[in-house]
DNA sequence: TGTACATCAGTGAACGCGCGTTCACTGATGTAC
DNA sequence: TGTACATCAGTGAACGCGCGTTCACTGATGTAC
């Protein structure tokens, strides 16, 4: 066949990022082929580099998508005035942990950023920066003598953290794994101001 | 040739480990094959497999041999009365962020082992655990109301986390990088009691 | 509105290449006598 | 100590397979007249 409207061009984009953000995560980048996310798409790989010039570029534009949805996801959960806590509570949990493919991306996916582009690196300190803006905006007074923004990247990075080690150790130690997670729910919520 | 003596093939062991280590933290496992592994200890794929039954055989040794340098190096430039400060200076650097290669592996392959055998994963869970038990013995009175392992294990989770996404980011936003480093430098210090 | 045709999204075969793993073979080691 | 030989670490060719990318081709779309 072929060709098909632009409408139609648009939409067939959208599924392809849609199926590699959601590959890359579960599977990582290097464990998922350029076919594997045309055949999840219900396309081929040829029609994925008419939308894109690599599988490098498909790449980036897929973790600025999984960390755009997860961002609004993340915001429409915890309410009109969201505190650390609510966004604690959706974030480091087992539900999260146990979800890969439709987690956050910097979870998922945060150790293997730092050997790919400079545009997929870009995508994912825009993702980065724009949750700690978030999380500041929420931050309550503490006794500590760190500044908001200081609490703020920690409490971020702690989470994203949380998340990455609980999975590493979820095979071989689930005990260790819900430790963890609970541990730093309670730690980076008293970071921010929480009161218990 | 061959065959080499006891000694000989104890010692081509430890290379095969040793490579397959630094390797799999630079590239990422997916990212190397077990010829590239042999070649980098002087010996073939065949080798490789005389010593071991698989590529993710000599993964889980791999990253049980990496932890286990990382802590012992991170345990000798502490001093013999190390303190939570001790351990940050060392772990939240830029010469450890920027050093993958001979960093820790928790820090460098995080996100990848919870894809990999359970033999891999109990690498990072016995090496995860080591760790934290060793700052839950430095650690210090603080106001928080967690108790020092939940502190403990925050501070590991976020150092580890701190170390990943400074990586993440580097290559599109190094300020970023370096103010994600000294913000969890300090607030996990805090958090583990040290004073200014 | 109707016709002619350039555009270009998508197809699918083909490219060279490297992957993890297997296996027949080699030959120095190290043991049994 | 000297000889005979089983062992087995290591070699390198070969396996089937999937990788990222290229390209000649198709044919409905959508524009120009």
């Amino acid at each position: 066949m072929m060709k098909v409207t632009k409408e139609q061009s648009a939409q067939n984009r959208e599924a392809l990022v849609r199926a590699a953000s959601k590959l890359f995560r579960e599977y990582g980048i290097d464990g998922v082929g350029v076919a594997e996310i045309a055949k999840e798409a219900e396309l081929t790989h040829g029609a994925l580099y008419a939308q894109f010039p690599s599988k490098e570029a498909i790449a980036a534009e897929a973790l600025a998508d999984a960390l755009e949805r997860t961002f609004t996801r993340l915001v429409s959960a915890s309410g009109s005035a969201p505190t650390i806590g609510n966004y604690l509570d959706w974030y480091i949990s087992k539900r999260h942990r146990d979800n890969v493919a439709d987690g956050c991306a910097m979870a998922a996916s945060g150790s293997e950023i730092g050997r790919h582009d400079k545009t997929v690196s870009r995508s994912f300190a825009q993702g980065f920066e724009r949750t700690v803006r978030a999380i500041e905006a929420a931050m309550q007074e503490a006794s500590l003598t760190a500044t908001p923004r200081e609490r703020a990247l920690t409490i971020a990075v702690g989470a994203i953290g949380a998340i990455a080690v609980a999975r590493g150790v979820a095979k071989a130690n689930p005990r260790l794994s819900g430790e963890i997670l609970a541990a730093c729910r309670r730690v980076l919520g008293e970071l921010g101001g929480e009161r218990k």
